[in-house]
RNA sequence: GCCGCUUUAGCUCAGGGGUAGAGCGACAGUUUUGUAAACUGUUGGUCGUCGGUUCGAAUCCGACAAGCGGCUCCA
């Protein structure tokens, strides 16, 4: 624990002290720091709203000021057991009814593990430590906000009321954390997108599911475009399967039984008239059974492989109405996919060709805080969350490390995260607000290819299993842009302006003469537009700089009598007067470069 | 799905048991404009939906929906 997480530790616990000054039958549960502060669960018939929070300061802070010493004790299992029992436990005194939480998160404790207790005046607690010396050494607390949480996370668990806060060493650092909290809330993509008109939600559509403002179809046909070039290049081919399949390939697919409740309820109808059975038909959730047909429609040779289909399939998931979040967890999706069947021998080179595309990605985009995550299986739930092949899960597993050590990636390895047929690599990035997604993945299959009977030949003329490489670098275009719009702030880089260059004619007189340079660019396939608003010129300015605009072009008589453009940057401001070739140059150049 | 909170004009938000208000926007007129906001006027809302209490509900109560903060889950 470093000293910012011992201080919100402490913090926790003079948080609990106050409320147990306030309600003394609170029964507490666990109170860590996270990221950005400390929370403490509390079992609590009150409940604790932010009209609280005042009250529960200001003890907080006569506390604070009491400096009351933190005191660390060594303590038997037996005595600890029984001041739980008494319900001595996270409390100031003895309680009629016992610390039940502590009681269990005792009973977690390792024999042999040394049971400590921290008290700062009349409070004591079961706790591992570390803390600071006294109260007075936690400068700065806030309560931020309260939300629940299942106890242990296990949704048969009581919720229990989880309240947040922050608290650093000094005011001047919370201030800062504030003001940087503040400007975080301004580039959350749910602001920017209906501020900058990307997208947009409907009642009458439904929860989750996007709809695409013609400026948000802008980035999803500009990222298309890029995937489509870059997985050209890799010796991709790009393919297409329908939305919706019969249960019969999910049942072939194996994903029913793992996965039917995150898909939509299927539809039901009788294809023929003496049909007993209606045949039940599902929206897809995901494109690698519809891939897997693709493989096995045409005999295939090992001369074939690798073989690498490539689609942005839209797959539509139910997901849990209180998951929902933005663009960032939606119900409809368009996944930048591909499936890519090879030989064992083909495979790390393969997955390594992967590993590149990601990396050659986020250079492009200049994402630069990311983690890769390995997610390995647990052998314990080996035919139950995991297709029971335990030889091959070992043999990929080291295959996927061997690739990821050889090429240098930071990783962290996460036993029982797997897929339920292979290991898999997801790559983690933070919103604005600090919420973790995964913004990518690349799994490793080499359980469903059997199941659909995939094969081909091999050079002995025997029929063998291919393994499958599931990839999606950019993800969904629903996460990705969203993180985009973040990454950004909504500056987007020209390649990916919705709209590039916005023509500002200096008065209506020139109008004309703004429209015919708004088709001329138009014509260089450059997204052009014309402010012809009476607005003075300051005034079209100040809106196509609001609305992040990469470029402006001021178009007075002047530059109509000279043939030449005054021109205006959205983040360096006036680039003096240019003629037009050398514009356009620019531009262009700017735009097939990617440039950031 | 669960717990809590929120929902007033296109947007941001004020108000509040006697049928609503600001700024921005949009529209119109005047201004003929030169690198981050000209002026005036007009428009705009069954106060999320449905039900209840009340002489009267946008306001109080309930249900539902959507959103937000989390938990569980995932690209």
């Amino acid at each position: 624990m470093n000293e910012l997480e011992t201080i919100r530790h402490s913090a926790a616990h003079v948080l609990a002290t106050a409320l147990l000054e306030l309600w003394p039958e609170a029964q507490f549960a666990a109170g860590p720091p996270v990221e950005q502060g400390f929370y403490y669960d509390v079992d609590l018939p009150h409940r604790v709203s932010p009209e609280d929070f005042p009250k529960i300061e200001a003890v907080v802070s006569r506390i604070l000021s009491e400096k009351q010493p933190f005191v660390r004790e060594v303590i038997s299992r037996d005595d600890a057991q029984a001041m739980a029992e008494r319900g001595e436990l996270a409390a100031l005194a003895p309680r009629p009814t016992p610390s039940v939480f502590k009681l269990d998160i005792l009973k977690g404790i390792p024999e042999g593990e040394t049971i400590t207790l921290y008290r700062n005046a009349a409070f004591t607690d079961l706790c591992a430590g570390p803390h600071v010396a006294d109260t007075g050494k936690i400068g700065a607390f806030k309560l931020t906000h309260v939300a629940s949480a299942y106890y242990k996370g296990d949704e048969k668990n009581p919720q229990l009321q989880r309240i947040y806060g922050t608290a650093f060493a000094t005011q001047a650092e919370m201030d800062a954390h504030f003001a940087m909290l503040e400007e975080a809330k301004k580039r959350d993509h749910r602001k920017l997108g209906k501020e900058l008109q990307l997208f947009t939600f409907d009642e009458d559509v439904g929860p989750g599911l996007p709809l695409w403002l013609p400026k948000g179809t802008v980035l999803i046909e500009e990222l298309e475009k890029l995937a489509k070039e870059t997985e050209f290049a890799a010796g991709y081919q790009r393919v297409r399967t329908p939305h919706i399949a019969r249960e019969k390939l999910y049942k072939t697919s194996g994903h029913l039984p793992y996965y039917a409740e995150s898909m939509f309820p299927p539809m039901e109808l009788k294809e023929d008239a003496d049909d007993k059975e209606p045949v039940r038909y599902y929206l897809k959730a995901m494109n690698c059974p519809h891939h897997h047909k693709l493989f096995a429609a045409v005999p295939r040779s090992y001369r074939d492989l690798p073989l690498r289909f490539a689609e942005y399939g839209a797959c539509y998931r139910y997901e849990q109405s209180g998951e929902l979040f933005g663009l960032m967890r939606v119900r409809a999706m368009q996944m930048n996919d591909a499936h890519i069947y090879c030989t064992a021998e083909q495979f790390a080179s393969e997955f390594r060709a992967v590993n590149e595309m990601y990396l050659k990605y986020f250079k492009i985009f200049g994402i630069e805080k990311y983690r890769m995550r390995f997610s390995t299986h647990d052998p314990a739930k080996l035919g139950q969350k995991y297709v029971d092949e335990p030889e091959l899960w070992k043999k990929t597993e080291e295959m996927v490390r061997n690739v990821l050590v050889e090429t240098g990636v930071d990783f962290v390895e996460v036993p029982n995260e797997g897929a339920f047929y292979g290991p898999k690599i997801d790559v983690q990035v933070w919103s604005a607000i600090g919420r973790e997604f995964t913004l990518a993945t690349n799994q490793v299959d080499f359980a469903v290819p059997a199941r659909f009977g995939l094969e081909f030949t091999t050079s002995g003329n025997t029929k063998e299993t291919p393994l499958c490489i599931h990839r999606a670098p950019l993800g969904t275009h629903e996460r990705f842009i969203g993180f985009l719009i973040e990454h950004f702030a909504g500056d987007f880089p020209l390649w990916l302006a919705p709209e590039q260059v916005r023509i500002l004619p200096v008065n209506p007189e020139c109008n004309a003469e703004a429209e015919a340079l708004a088709a001329e660019l138009r014509g260089k396939s450059i997204r052009a537009a014309v402010d012809g608003s009476r607005d003075k010129l300051g005034a079209k300015i100040r809106l196509a700089q609001v609305e992040k605009t990469p470029y402006m072009v001021v178009l007075g008589k002047n530059e109509v009598a000279n043939r030449q453009l005054s021109v205006r940057s959205r983040k360096h401001g006036d680039l003096g007067v240019i003629d037009r070739a050398a514009f356009f140059s620019r531009i262009e150049s700017e735009i097939s470069e990617r440039a950031l």
